[in-house]
DNA sequence: GTTTGACCTTGCCATAATGGTAAGGTTTAG
DNA sequence: CTAAACCTTACCATTATGGCAAGGTCAAAC
C-alpha cells in the first residue's frame, strides 16, 4: 500500500515536471510534503491524484489560481456543484474570447499575407497597411 | 513641419503608453530620441509613424521581436516582399495553432461543463473527471 | 570501501509585454 | 510664486515555465 514516490517519479506518474510540483508546493497549491531523512520529497498516491488532477486542469488552461479553487471544492463533500460549473464557465467565456481576438488577427493578417507577392521585388502590401495612419 | 512632440503627446498620437514607448527605446525597437535641456524625449513625425507602425503590428500579435524585424525591412528599400510575407506566414501558423489549442480546449470543457447540473448539490462531473487518471 | 551516475536540494536568473509606484525635476497657467 | 500636469529614472509585479549552479544522497559496480 502507501507506496511513497521520490519527485521524479511523481513527476513521470502525474506528467507534470520536478519542478513545476516544487513549485505548485511553494505557491500554496500543494500542501508541503512529508520529506525523508536526507529531505527528499515523498509522495502517497492521494498525492499523486492531486498532481493528475492539476495536470488535467492546467491542460485545460485554468490558471494556477483557479486551480486552487478547483482543488478546495474538489477536497470539499460540501462543495455546491454551482461553484464548480462557474468557474468553469468563466474560463470557457474566456477562451471563447481569446478564439475571437486570435480569429481576428487571422483573418486581417491572412488578407495581408494574400495581397503581398512574396518575391524578389520590395513592393510589399503588409508594410504598406502596416505604415498606414489609420 | 517638424513638429515635436513630448512622449505624453506622442503617446496619444500613436495609440501607445509612454510607458512602453519608453521601454521599446530601451529594447532597441526605436533609435534613442532627441531630448529636450531638460531630458524630455521629443518625437518628430516620421518617429509618431514608426510608433503607429508599431502599434498595428502588436495588434496583430506580432512579437516585439518580430517587430523589430518588421522595422527593418520597413526601413530597407532594398528588402524582398518574400522576407516580409515569409514573417507573416509564420506569424500566422502560430495563430492557427493557437486557435487550435483553445478549441480543443472548448470543446473539452464545454463537454465538460454541460455534464454539470450547477446546483446546489455537490455532485460535479467537472471533478469527476479532472480527478480521473486519464 | 570507494567511485560513479543518477537522483535530490535550494536559490537565482530568464522569459514577454505591460502596468504600477515612488521620488524627484520641469513647465505652464493662474 | 505656487499648483497642476507633465517628464525622468528605477524598481517591483504579473504568469507559468525552464535553465543553471553548487552541493548533498543513494545505489550499483568495481
Amino acid at each position: 500500500m502507501a507506496t511513497l514516490l521520490t519527485i521524479g517519479d511523481a513527476a513521470k506518474e502525474s506528467g507534470l515536471s520536478a519542478k513545476m510540483i516544487r513549485h505548485y508546493e511553494q505557491s500554496g497549491l500543494l500542501r508541503k510534503s512529508p520529506r525523508t531523512d536526507a529531505g527528499y520529497r515523498l509522495y502517497n498516491s492521494e498525492q499523486i491524484n492531486q498532481l493528475r488532477f492539476i495536470r488535467q486542469a492546467r491542460s485545460l488552461g485554468f490558471s494556477l489560481h483557479d486551480i486552487q479553487s478547483l482543488l478546495e471544492l474538489w477536497q470539499d463533500p460540501q462543495r455546491e456543484s454551482r461553484a464548480v460549473k462557474q468557474l468553469a464557465q468563466q474560463h470557457l467565456d474566456e477562451i471563447t474570447s481569446k478564439i475571437a481576438e486570435l480569429q481576428h488577427m487571422q483573418q486581417v493578417l491572412t488578407a495581408l499575407a494574400d495581397s503581398c507577392r512574396g518575391d524578389g521585388s520590395p513592393h510589399c502590401n503588409i508594410l504598406q497597411q502596416l505604415a498606414k495612419p489609420s
